[in-house]
Parts: structure tokens; sequence; C-alpha cells
DNA sequence: CAGGTAAGGTTAAGCGCTTAACTTCACCGA
DNA sequence: TCGGTGAAGTTAAGCGCTTAACCTTACCTG
């Protein structure tokens, strides 16, 4: 069987007490004894028992990470960064995929709390709202990752999606575009930022509105290659797409193709979120990246805070988005 | 506060036994007061806790995952498909990123230990292989994920990479191939059987293996490329390419249109494990795909039948990859 | 109507650890 | 010589839950 505490002080005959403290590095103990009960340990391979510790009111150091689906490229990077930092400062993670239904989120949400973790983060659009703000009367921390809801009063941590869909709209209108299509997943709120945030570059800049088509895509391949393939349909080709994502925008790169069109000579595209699909695409996709590494670094920094300080009035960071600039999008001017 | 089992028994004006009675649905109680407490549980939002529940030596209901890297999307697809099998179940997962490194995996298995997990499924080629061992000693039931040592005496389930390769070689040569090279990874045990499965085809179709290059390149974007721009040098051009992943192929096409080199009518490529990058590819990649969510439901069934029973010895599971044809291989018989 | 029985509880110990409060003892200075 | 002091431990309660063993009633039966 695994060693106790009792196994250790047996060993090294003093109480279990001498043995808890040399484990906290609390209290007074000799050099003498303090050496010797971790000598037992080592040799007995005592680990203590978190579940143990975590049941005298101590942390379980352990966060709940919330995402839609950790399938998504976009997601798994967040899961390796969040892990990255929590892992940093002694906590682990517990994954809830809940897959855009909200009767997971609920159950993950429930199962969280009864495991006792010190914080959730939560980095997939919101749907159980009311057990959401029923964290905060359990006094467990959460931070909203890359979303924001203002019914939720959690800290927040996000890619400022308005300035992101901003830049991309004024890079391409520097490049000389006027006629746009934006293509968007529907019902998402960063979503819709990143649409506003294009529009008020274009009004910006003097462009008119009317023109502008927006197409609504989910993220997922088939709809996406049925937005790519409404827009090659269309009577007068846009000059340039949006996409609010990569994946949509690297599907479109191919769709495009495979209809004898080419990116950037014929049609320019503009990604978002600057995943490995946006690396590897053939052009390489100019896109939005999202500064994910410090998203999470942040992140776990505003959570870690919340769960030593749970009074402290809940913050919204909002990091800013930058340009990534590969082959998709042509220059008109030249 | 969190309501905890007295809250619940003094509202009730019971014993907390009877109020564990009914959470456990154990012992005896009558109608009415099982119905009053479950009525009360209710109104305090009462969640017992796991973590003492956990100390009174049940289980945790938590299994640590180790992968080496989440954002690489064949493991970011295993981790869902893991962790949807294990949510039916009752069970919720800690993510572990060991990132190809030694003292990572060798952390991330003494935490685990540390949180009582109830089993352990590696998905990450195993080199801490001394604490690897020690699981068993410490009762902590293990599973190897897609990855196979007979070092370790858990539970296997993999993918047949062997005869994945096989597929592939025999593929190749009844589209009318003869000349070949390979990428693989270095060091993984999976490519090696990947390769040897596929050099085994070629012998018995009686293919020379003298003629067949084999180059090294870990599943990353540099090297792939790397790889892909070597074969376009080479003065004997191969009329195939067996790649050992998604990613490695995905580029391999990227790079050789880049070339002005069309796949499949100049090259063909073929990949192994289907992960989007095979579906989003232009063309579409044909590619050997493994069996994630079986092998993901074999995984948490083993896994669950090791904690109930842990003495039960290690079964070894292979399950059959399937060949997904898309158009990156040309016939060269038409 | 004594004695058995079963239903519906309760009591109390224990899981492995933390920690405030207490004990013990050596040593010190006046 | 004696009280005071500080170092080094120990004692014991408590965290929230489970469970074996026990208690109390009501009811049944010969």
């Amino acid at each position: 069987m695994k060693p106790t505490i009792y196994d250790v002080a047996k060993e090294a005959n003093v109480s279990i007490a001498t043995v808890s403290k040399v484990l906290n590095n609390t209290g007074r103990i000799s050099e003498k004894t303090k050496s010797k009960i971790l000598q037992i340990m080592k040799e007995l391979e005592y680990q203590p028992s978190s579940v143990a510790t975590a049941l005298t009111g101590k942390k379980t150091f352990t966060i709940g990470v919330l995402v839609p689906d950790i399938a998504n490229p976009f997601f798994a990077e967040v899961a390796r960064a969040l892990e990255n930092n929590a892992r940093e400062m002694g906590y682990s993670i517990i994954l809830c995929s809940t897959d855009y239904q909200l009767e997971r989120e609920h159950d993950y949400l429930e199962l969280l709390i009864k495991k006792q973790v010190d914080g959730i983060i939560i980095a997939t659009e919101p749907k159980d709202l009311k057990k959401l703000r029923s964290l905060n009367d359990r006094n467990v921390p959460s931070v909203l990752f890359s979303i924001d809801h203002l019914a939720i009063d959690s800290h927040v941590v996000t890619t400022d999606d308005l300035k992101g869909g901003y830049l991309a709209g004024r890079y391409l209108i520097e490049k000389g575009h006027r006629d746009f299509v934006i293509i968007t997943e529907p019902q998402r709120a960063s979503g819709v930022l990143r649409v506003e945030g294009f529009k008020k570059a274009l009004v910006d800049e003097g462009v008119d509105l009317e023109g502008v088509l927006v197409i609504e895509a989910k993220s997922k391949i088939n709809e996406a290659r049925k937005a790519a393939n409404q827009i090659l349909r269309l009577p007068k080709r846009p000059s340039a797409v949006f996409a609010s994502t990569d994946l949509i925008a690297a599907i479109f790169i191919n769709e495009v193709r495979k209809a004898g069109v080419s990116v950037p000579q014929d049609i320019s595209i503009i990604g978002f979120d600057n995943t490995i699909h946006a690396e590897i695409s053939d052009p390489g996709l100019t896109t939005i990246a999202q500064p994910i590494a410090k998203l999470a670094s942040y992140t776990i920094e505003q959570l870690l805070d919340a769960i030593e300080n749970p009074s402290i009035p809940p913050n919204r960071i909002m990091l800013a988005p930058t340009l990534i600039e590969r082959e998709s999008v042509r220059d008109l001017n030249k």
C-alpha cells in the first residue's frame, strides 16, 4: 500500500505532527530530525496525499478548464498554453469539452465544484448563465478566457476582437481593396466584435458598407466549403474576404483553388487566430494572431490572484492582437 | 460557505449517517425521510465533496492522461475521444502534456499519484521507465495508448501500426508505384513499425528495398519542409512518398506545389493518422486512419476494468487501421 | 404476552493530513 | 537556587464523508 504519514512517523519515532511540519516547512524541528524524516520519506517513496491535504481546508491545486472542443486547433493551443502556465505554478488542469452543449457545461460545472477545484477557466461561450453566476456565491473564482460576458461577474482576459477586426479591415484597405465579403460564425460574441471592428475600419476609411456581404458559417469543414462556394458563385466577386477563423480561411483557399481561382492573384483572404492552419496553408495565410501565450499567462495570473484573494473586484483585461503578414493578400497598389 | 453533509442533516433533523445513506442509496431509510432529505439537498444546493469521499477510500473518479503535446491535432483528437468516453463513465480527466521531456513525464506521474487518480493513460512514448513500472507496485492501473512497450507491464491498446504501414505499401503498389521514399519520425516505436510494415508490403510484392530511401523528420513544420525539399532535389524523383504522419504529408503537398510539381500527377503521397490536415489539404490526402474513437473506448474500458479488478493480467489490444482514399495518390495503371 | 424480527435510524471510529495549544527539558541570569 | 525562556516535540481536534455495529420501536407469532 501507499505509505501514509503514519508510516513515516513510526519509522522515524516521532509524531505525525512532526512529519507534517517538515512537509510544510513550518514550526520548529531540529536539523537532525528533519533530515532523518526526509531520508525516511525517500526510502518509503512517501508522497503526501493531496486528497487528505485538500480536506483540511487547503487548496486542491487543481483548476477546471472549460473549452468547447479540444480537437479544434485554437482551443488545443489554448489548453496547451494554460496547462503550461498552470503547471509552472504548481496547478494541474481538469479538461472539460462542452461540445457547445448547455447540458455538458452544466454537468461539468457541477463536477468541478464537487471536486473542489480552486478555480475555473471558461473558454467556451457560456450558456448556463445561472450556474456560472452561482460560482461567485460558492466562492469559486473564475476567469473568462477569450470571451466576454457582462452578465457574469468574473475576471475577463480576452483578445481585443474589435481591434482585431479593425486591423484586418485597415490592412485590406491599405492594400487597395474596396469590395469585401465577410464570413463569420453565427452567435458568437467574439465573431460579432470582429465583424464590427472590420466594418468600423471600412467606415473610417470611407468605404460604403452597403456592398459588404456577410455570410454565416460555423468553423467546420463543410460549412466553410459551402460559404466558399457561395462566394465563388457571386455575380460580382469581391476582391478580398475576411474570415473570422483560420479554418474557414484555409478551406476557402483550397476551395477557391479547386475552382481555378488563385489566391492572392484573383482574390485575397485574411483569417483570424493564427493557428497551424494559417501557417501550413498555401499560400501562407495572412491573419490576425491572438496572443495565446500571453492570454494564458494573464489568465492564470488573474485566477491565482482571485484564489488568493477572492474579494478583489473582477478585472477585464484586453490584449492586443497582431497582424501576421503572409501571402494571402494581394497588394493592389502595385 | 459550501454546505456540508452536516448542514443537510441538521436541517432534516437526522444524523449524517442517514444523509450519507441516501447519497449512496444504501441501507434502509423510509421513503418519507429520503424524499425529505433529497428535497433539502436541492434547496441548499448541496454537493457532496468528492475530496472527502475520496479520503474514505473510495475512488476519485479522476484519471490522468499523459500526452506529448495536446496542440498536436492527433493528440487533441485523442484527448477529446478519451475525455468523451471517460465522461460517460463518470470520470474526469487531468491533462498532462509532457512535451517529450523526461522530467515532465516524471513530475506529472508523481503528481498524479499524489492526487490519487484512479488510473493513468499513457499516450506518450514513455521515457521514465522506472517510474512507470513503479505504478504497478503502487497499484495504479495504467493503459498504454497507441504505443507499446514490452518493458512496461500495463494494458496496451494500440493501432496495428505494422499493418497500417503494410496497407499503405500495398495500396501504392496496387496503384502501380515502384519507386518510394519514406519520411518517418526518428526514435518513435510506432514510426518504426509503420516503416517496417510498409517495407514488408514491398517485399511481399517483390519490390527491391535497395532503392527505397528513408528520410527522418520530426512531425514539425520546418523539419517536414526540409524533408520535402530534400526529396524534390533528388536526382531520381520517386513516384510515391509514404509519410508517417499527416502533418508531414500535408506540408509535403504544399512544398511540392510551390516547386511547380503537382500532386498526384507528378508525385503521389500517402499519410498516416487521418487528422484534420488530411481532410482539408488540397488535394485531399489519402491516409491510414487510426481508429481513434474505438481506441479511446477500448482504452477507457480496459482502464476501468483494471481499476475494478487490479489483478487481471494486462491485455494487449491491437485495432486495425483503415485506408482512407482521397486524391493524393495517382493510379499509374490507367 | 414473552420473545423474535425487521424497519429505520443513530453512534462512533476512521480515512490522511493540518494546526493551535500544550508539554518537556535544557539552559540562563540574578 | 529558582523562575523564566526558548527550542523541539507531542496531543488532540477537526476537515466531510463512509460504514460496521448498535439501538429503538412497532409488529408478529405461537
